[in-house]
DNA sequence: AAATAAAATTAGTCAAGACTAATTTTATTT
DNA sequence: AAATAAAATTAGTCTTGACTAATTTTATTT
């Protein structure tokens, strides 16, 4: 089995490749997972080892047949967990990711299948990012953003792109939460920044870092 | 806070005073956990460093204020999280005590207080042990094993010193658990084995390592 | 095409936590 | 009291996963 980092590392990968369809770069790897480059190099050498990884120049990092399944399993674990500390414990939803990124880790065979059955078969987790199934298939996540929607678009909000509590505050203050109707109003074209209007609500304006952290169905 | 392997010496140091009230020694440390005994001299270093053992030639390896506080909490999560993989994820009494001892490792502030609650704050967990309460306090276990009981003896069983698999499947073969009923009929001299009676039912023969892992009430 | 900047890699270091082998200290026998 | 055995400790090694500093490779400007 693999160890903690390495499953991080794993993780991270599939997170990069899943986001964007872009190249992924020791760099890019380092800075999601706050390493040096150096360090990432020394574990696509580990990760290319176990056949988990292919790197090549050219394309960047790669994930395997079994590097992709055993990532999947990872996340599957993680977003279940998430909705066990929401449900079960109730913790709020920008508290529990890095409990999560703890638990994500614990070893047992049946262990996610029997949480899962527990919690009722969970579709999303409470960031709105569907749970993989015990086979590996998942339901596939919006790739749209608010920051995509056209001024005057009407859309609803399907899952958020980063979990970190300062963002999961900041929309809790803005009263918005998974599901949320929102209409853009208007795009300042200066800096991107949008004007937006909650639940029907009155105007109010957020960043255009905001707008590309949420994602939306429409 | 402490990292993995800290708490781990830390919580068998714990087991090993409550045990017995012997002198506990890096052998027996180092027995207990399978490691070498240079490596747990390294440790009691570490840990006499942090404040949480004090040792002594003399006196052995002891736990300080601190210490005692810290282990105590480990333990609670311990048999926390015992209890939820039994009750909720239906998990086998002989299952749970490894992956616990992975879980009982996750950091958050209010966790193991979340999860009591959630149990609806069990006094004992499932190979009845008492659970100890958020602020450090727990029942006393039994110390009377069924080796020490006299001959003709009943007892009921109170839980369970060894938690390894094939103790608890052994116990399972033998339709013991918690709570259950066994009178003592014979103590055979040449070596100790026990003859007894499971809920009054026929007579069976244990090992006196058998008698000596069943902790009893009279 | 050169110059410059950025990215990737190598080489060497460090801490944690384990180990083995050798040595010293303590306890037990004779 | 000496001899022997057991326990504890020291010294040195290994692996993992991080780091910094130096170097090489690749990409971007001028
Ligand atoms: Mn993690
Ligand atoms: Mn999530
Ligand atoms: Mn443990
Ligand atoms: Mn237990």
């Amino acid at each position: 089995m693999h160890t903690l980092s390495e499953e991080n590392y794993l993780k991270c990968i599939y997170r990069l490749w899943q986001d964007k369809g872009q190249k992924i770069t020791p760099t890019a790897i380092a800075e999601s997972l706050g390493n040096n480059p150096a360090s990432v190099v020394d574990m696509i050498r580990k990760l290319t080892e176990k056949q988990l990884i292919n790197y090549d120049k050219k394309k960047g990092v790669e994930l395997t047949a079994q590097g992709q399944k055993d990532a999947t399993l990872i996340v599957r674990r993680h977003r279940l967990w998430e909705v066990f500390l929401l449900e079960k414990l109730g913790y709020h939803w920008d508290e529990i990711h890095d409990i999560a990124e703890e638990m994500e880790h614990i070893k047992d065979a049946t262990l996610a299948d029997r949480l899962d059955k527990f919690l009722g078969f969970p579709e999303y987790d409470p960031h709105g990012d569907p749970i993989p199934k015990a086979n590996g298939k998942m339901a596939k996540r919006s790739s749209i953003t608010l920051a995509d929607l056209k001024a005057g678009g009407h859309c609803r909000v399907a899952a958020v792109k980063d979990t970190t509590s300062s963002f999961l505050q900041y929309l809790q203050k803005l009263d918005i939460s998974i599901g949320t109707k929102i209409q853009l109003i208007e795009k300042i074209p200066f800096d991107g920044s949008l004007v937006i209007s909650i639940d029907g609500g009155e105007h109010k304006t957020v960043s255009s870092k905001f707008g590309e952290s949420v994602l939306i169905d429409m």
